[in-house]
DNA sequence: CAATTATCTTAGGCTAGCCTAAATACTTAG
DNA sequence: CTAAGTATTTAGGCTAGCCTAAGATAATTG
């Protein structure tokens, strides 16, 4: 009995999570990622990826190029779907923040578990509504239809070389109690801050609209994003 | 590795499933419901019905009462659960149709698949921007979020004693096909009919607002509820 | 009421995606 | 260049949810 083994999109929501988690992990440069930095950022045990990697190499088509102890790249394809998803993603952040009045801290968490499951028309309703943003609430940019997705030019204020004037290009997404000190603070994407870094691996920052300086760990530090002003 | 088995609100989307076949086979008189016909509305094997049936009497609390060859009900716990994802689908049914923009018969399906990642937030936000709406595009009752749903006192059309003036109470959902032929004859929620039956088992109606009478069969007829005017 | 038929359950398998433990292949320090 | 150490893969298991085939129970009917 059924015989209907719908296999239209053979994408599944778990696969969705290693492509994309290899797309964040290969970088601008679009390195290959070990099955090791893949097992940290899925919180799965290294078998487990080594195993779905050989599942998506051995895809027709395959969704990444695989050799044995050599990491990982999408191929084409993988990529494809990786952008596709994180177009999604990206895109329901800010339908929820935008239209539905989200508070920004719980955007990433309702986005990833509906970024897999929306119909390309969704997608295109949301997107119309939203005026085809080309950035999301965090400041990080969505990925055209047709998959490009300009590289962006900035560092993390971790790595700060010097002190001096900037502007808040982006914040991380993954941590909600990070994203509500955050906000707290007054630092969002545009926000512009004098920043000073102290000896004590510690970073000053001076918000222009903000009344008091402010002092963040590296830890919240480094989920900021910043371009010289 | 890894002893973090998140086992925070064990219902699966397969579970959701079964619960809302359930909720919609038993009828508002909460009738029991036999394993093959829920086999035939989920598409699965009877085989596998009693076996997730057996899965679902024995959780803790149980979600569903359940004697062998006697059929199955609704346990309380599995009755909010049924009616919280029956709530979701018609809100995520209006919101598509009302805010989105949605043909009305593509929002089903958009809505069969999000109904179960929603979070309450996401319920509440769109249950708000909508001003809380009682019933969805197809003319369904929305079930409160205390888990109350209201009959609705109505028959189909198929199953009309004579002829007369009706008003339509609400459309079936579930054929895509279908709700696009009853949309291009103007039948929705509201239309005001004249309803004549021919002897072939055909239904002649004459919708206020159409210029026209037409002909449905009564396969399309099943599909329309009425009241009387 | 017994026999046929229809419905339902049991038994045994399959796949996806996860796990642990053990083996193997790279890497690096001595 | 070898030994220790780390990274990765293989092997073997587990659960959820589906399947088919076959057995058991209930319902229908002569």
């Amino acid at each position: 009995m059924m015989a209907s083994n719908r296999q239209v999109n053979s994408n599944t929501e778990s696969v969705d999570n290693y492509l994309k988690a290899i797309l964040a992990l290969s970088g601008p440069e679009e390195q290959s990622v070990s099955s090791t930095a893949l097992a940290r950022r899925l919180g799965v045990a290294p078998a487990s990826v080594t195993n779905m990697l050989q599942k998506l190499a051995s895809a027709r088509p395959p969704n990444v190029e695989y050799e044995k102890h050599r990491g990982v790249r999408l191929s084409p394809e993988g990529k494809r779907r990786a952008l596709e998803v994180l177009r999604h993603h990206r895109l329901i952040e800010t339908f929820l923040y935008e239209i539905l009045d989200f508070p920004i801290e719980e955007v990433h968490d309702e986005a990833e578990r509906l970024e897999h499951f929306i119909s390309e028309r969704f997608e295109e309703r949301i997107a119309a509504k939203l005026g085809h943003p080309k950035f999301d609430p965090h400041g990080h940019c969505i990925p055209a239809m047709n998959g490009r997705m300009p590289k962006q030019r900035s560092k993390s204020l971790a790595n700060l070389d010097g002190d001096g004037d900037f502007v808040v290009e982006s914040v991380s997404d993954r941590d909600s109690a990070l994203l509500k000190q955050l906000k707290a603070h007054g630092i969002a994407p545009g926000s512009r801050l004098r920043v000073t870094k102290s000896p004590q691996e510690e970073f000053i920052l001076k918000a222009t609209r903000q009344p008091k300086s402010l002092r963040l760990a590296l830890s919240v530090a480094s989920a900021v994003r910043i371009r010289s002003s």
